[in-house]
RNA sequence: CGGGGUGUAGCUCAGUCUGGUAGAGCGUUGCUUUCGGGAGGCAAAGGCCGGAGGUUCAAAUCCUCUCACCCCGACCA
């Protein structure tokens, strides 16, 4: 490709709603525009890496023995209404209407298109376990879009389904997706991991989330140190203390502690450890409020809290109107002694002697108390704390650390919840009718192009690896209408290059030198040739890797064999 | 959805408080130069100041309404 063909539209400036340098960096390489929030257009240039990453994906599930289809993106509400979803997705489901008034939605995920499909094409034992994929885009309505291409509105996935008579089956396939994954992941040039998760509202039982770990991640992972433990912070227990609760060694108090509201604010005013207060947090139950008590020094884990059959879903804290209604004071003042409401509290406050509470009056708080004396010793205490490093792993090798993730793909064992919404049934050997069981499998594409660029740059643009790389070598010829021969030479080894299948980009523009290396460093093509006068006379070109701080001069008539080593390599 | 903010040239932004003929840098086009790191010079094109209504002799500027976009937001108890 010559760059006087190309769209090559990069910036010098950054847009001002840029934040995270993957959004930037795609913008001013001219990867991707902005239609409206959370919607983007790609250019030529991101397209061909979206492609690459896109074929890596189909080449590997296509080894796996998946068998790719196209499903439409827009899905009829009927078969959401079968599978109970139509109500339960809420807002983030794009809804449309036809012009018959009838209801559609534009597909957020496609378990309803397929088992509808499924059900009507395989009726036999025989003819599993099967396993259809697609690339399609996809919408939701995100509360609120952000990072480009990262959490957009539109995006592009690659979303796989499996059918199984029985759950070994299932697990076969499941953990040949894991393999799967790993391979594709890989291939990409990510440092990755694979973590145990939470089902979210796909639904089903065992999970793993695939992460690119970058510090720009909106995902926590927790991990073992020693081990190979490794979960989503979300869904990563945290272990029980062991040891006895001890005997309290003192009366409890009242304390005057005007305007101390926050955890830190009363620790420092009373002079002890946030570890030796609690916190009370009021949330919507389903009979009324509910009361969660976890040590002052941990975070509440919503996500674990909301699977207590106590909590309402969606996890809705209590307003202070209502909190006041019910203790009497306001939010800051809390405490779990004489509440009337029901009260869960997590494991390690209620290993506490001796603690700091609110005392449920405004500017007050109370010390010295203790479980079963003044407040109901908890019977079942609950775990409904985020873990935090240090913590015990829960394998029992080693602590956890925690680290920040990019979910990249997620990989689900969804079982029967589909198949028997919407009766999707085969035959068994003895002409028995039986439920499948169902497996899924995500990953997000064009996520992946974004993620690739948070872990591969540096102050002067991308560094795309070798695999997703737009173009593979970058051929800048200097003041090159200025010297005839030194165009043909470079004409020629473009040729050269091409017919060796080389992906080349010939900066053939009437350029100065420093704009072509800029704009080839920021476009983040991985190997450079730059010809001039001079390497011409002595038969040479200049060769640097994108990652390379040294040129070096390579033989002209070595240059394509030069090339395709490094591509072995 | 709640709170905050921003809409002026392709991009980044001044100008708005204090109303009086629309600005800069970058980019684009043409010419020029000593042309290996976004260089210099000359010239040019390019804007209903997000939209609608109002106040005024006069509105980018003041008022009202709207639209779009961005940021923050339940782990505070």
């Amino acid at each position: 490709m010559k760059v006087s063909r190309f769209l090559l539209s990069t910036m010098k400036e950054v847009p001002a709603d840029a934040e995270i340098i993957s959004h930037k960096l795609m913008l001013r390489a001219g990867m991707i525009r902005k239609l409206a929030a959370g919607l983007y257009t790609w250019l030529p240039l991101g397209l061909r890496v979206l492609h690459k990453v896109e074929n890596i994906i189909r080449d590997e599930m296509d080894k796996s023995g998946a068998l790719e289809v196209f499903m439409p993106a827009v899905q009829p509400a009927e078969l959401w209404q079968e599978s109970g979803r139509w109500d339960q997705y809420g807002p983030e489901l794009l809804r449309l209407k036809d012009r018959h008034d009838r209801e559609f939605c534009f597909g957020p995920t496609h378990e309803e298109i397929i088992t509808d499909l499924i059900r009507r094409e395989i009726h036999s034992y025989k003819q599993l376990p099967a396993n259809f994929y697609q690339i399609q885009t996809k919408f939701r309505d995100e509360i609120r879009p952000r990072f480009g291409i990262m959490r957009a509105r539109e995006f592009l996935m690659k979303d796989a389904y499996s059918f199984h008579l029985t759950q070994g089956s299932l697990e076969e396939t499941y953990n040949q997706m894991y393999e799967t994954y790993s391979r594709i992941f890989k291939r990409l040039g990510l440092n990755f991991r694979a973590v145990l998760a939470d089902t979210g509202n796909i639904g089903g039982s065992r999970s793993h989330e695939f992460h690119v770990l970058a510090d720009s991640g909106e995902d926590a992972i927790a991990y073992s140190t020693t081990g190979d433990y490794a979960a989503n912070v979300e869904l990563a227990p945290a272990v029980p203390p062991t040891a006895p609760r001890g005997q309290p060694s003192q009366s409890m108090a009242a304390v005057n502690t005007p305007d101390q509201h926050t955890i830190e604010e009363v620790s420092r005013f009373l002079k002890v450890t946030p570890a030796q207060c609690v916190k009370t947090l009021i949330v919507k139950g389903n009979e009324g409020l509910v009361a969660l008590v976890i040590r002052g020094d941990h975070t509440l884990n919503a996500v674990k809290a909301t699977k207590l059959p106590e909590i309402s879903q969606p996890f809705t804290f209590a307003s202070p109107e209502e909190v006041r209604r019910v203790t009497g004071c306001e939010i800051g003042s809390l405490g779990p002694v004489g509440l009337t409401i029901p009260v869960k509290v997590d494991h390690s406050a209620a290993q506490l002697t001796d603690f700091v509470c609110g005392a449920n009056k405004e500017g007050q708080h109370l010390v010295g108390v203790n479980w079963g004396r003044e407040v109901p010793a908890p019977k079942q205490p609950v775990d409904i704390r985020n873990v935090e490093p240090g913590d015990p792993s829960p394998d029992g090798k080693g602590v956890l650390a925690i680290a920040r993730g990019i979910e990249v793909g997620h990989i689900f064992q969804l079982g029967e919840k589909y198949s028997s919404a919407m009766s999707a049934k085969v035959q068994d050997e003895e002409g028995r009718m039986i439920t499948l069981l169902m497996g899924c499998y995500g990953i997000g594409v064009s996520r992946i192009v974004a993620a690739a660029i948070e872990q591969n740059h540096d102050e002067f643009g991308i560094i795309w690896p070798q695999t997703i790389a737009p173009f593979t070598v970058a051929l800048l010829p200097m003041n090159m209408y200025k010297s005839q021969r030194l165009l043909e030479a470079a004409d020629k080894l473009y040729q050269r290059l091409l017919e060796a299948g080389v992906e080349v980009l010939w900066d053939d523009r009437k350029e100065r030198p420093g704009v072509m290396f800029a704009d080839m460093e920021l476009i983040g093509i991985p190997h450079r040739f730059v010809m001039g006068e001079k390497g011409l006379d002595e038969g040479y070109v200049e060769y640097k890797g994108r990652w390379n701080k040294q040129a070096q001069n390579v033989p002209m008539e070595k240059a394509v064999e030069f090339i395709l080593e490094k591509l072995r390599g």
